[in-house]
DNA sequence: ACCTGAACACCGTTCAAGT
DNA sequence: ACCTGAACACCGTTCAAGT
């Protein structure tokens, strides 16, 4: 057991986020619980209330992290600046299935929690996500001047192949007719990109 | 309590469908719980484990009647046979969101269990699912005699229509730039049946 | 044979009490 | 001031025991 003063109100709470992140990588969503997160860290479950709201609140802290680590995998796996729309959205489709494929526990995580109505996630969270939008809309930038198009094409794609991906995830992928979850946001973005232009 | 002899099996299945069915709607899927449905049924815990395997058994049964439900209002929205490909695939994917919307807790329900590694659904269900399946194969059949490639492009548009959905119900419109789910089912819809037709 | 009810091993959350 | 630990009101699941 840590003794008091041992840890700041800071370090604990950042020990209680990496002790969460192992446990769902580990466990996945159903091996995760607040009083185990407090017994890796070394500390009373009440303690854990000292630094999050409730466990809901350690969720919310988890995905964000998750949406940086996903922003820098995308990021990554970016194309040249150059490269038409196609070639890029490709790369990022492809990208954010890898993530989705290497890391499903948080990644399924990211989108378990239904949110009660009416309360929209925090302007933190936002921004976060907003930054991974940033990168589909980057990557269609070259198709038209008109900005508010291309947030609306972003969306549209990246809900899409967002649920081509968790058909793959969620292991309805006999439903998909043999096909991969690449070969899906293949056959969508090309059809897409290719009525869109005209 | 109920007394012994007072339901066949059969009739307590039934009888704790019904009052899931009824606490899924009322409270979500956090206020549901086998104490809760073994108590709205007058019996104890136990019982309902002499009819379920299990919770997610019990939760499984509800998914097959909701896709059932699903079937019949997309059915009862579908157009006239004749029509074309986009009006059919719009009336169905306007269809989808209204009932997701109108059911959002049990619609909810239906995917948010993170299949074991491995564990696909029981026959019965995805016999289910691919009748709800069937509707949108069927709409997109005046587009080619490849039956393959139709039931590839009804599954790709389907996972993307119901992502843009996800992003309405778990309430991240925010992130969908004012457009409503409608809106960006349309966008998606109509620009990638105009690049399929080349 | 059918169902109970108590038990087991857990939960999230709170808060008086200890150091 | 910081943290504990016990309490409260729950969980899913099992299974000896009652009728």
């Amino acid at each position: 057991m840590a003794r008091r003063g041992d840890h700041s109100r800071a370090e604990i709470h950042r020990m209680a986020l990496d002790a969460a992140e192992r446990l769902i990588a580990a466990e996945g969503d159903r091996g995760f619980s607040a009083r185990k997160v407090a017994s890796a860290i070394g500390y009373t479950v009440g303690t854990l209330y000292l630094v999050f709201e409730n466990l809901d609140d350690l969720v919310l802290q988890v995905n964000g992290r998750t949406l940086d680590d996903l922003f820098y995998a995308l990021q990554k796996r970016q194309g040249a600046t150059g490269d038409d729309p196609e070639t890029a959205l490709l790369a990022l489709s492809n990208a954010y299935i890898a993530y989705a494929e290497a890391e499903s526990p948080r990644w399924n995580m990211l989108f378990d929690a239904v949110a009660e109505k009416g309360d929209n996630p925090p302007d933190w969270y936002q921004q976060k996500l907003g930054r991974v939008f940033g990168l589909v809309e980057a990557a269609l930038s070259p198709l038209t001047q008109d900005a508010t198009e291309i947030q609306r094409v972003a969306r549209v794609l990246w809900a899409s192949v967002h649920g081509i991906c968790l058909l793959k995830i969620r292991q309805r992928m006999n439903l998909a007719g043999g096909q991969s979850a690449e070969d899906m946001a293949r056959l969508l973005i090309e059809n897409f990109l290719r009525g869109f232009r005209g």
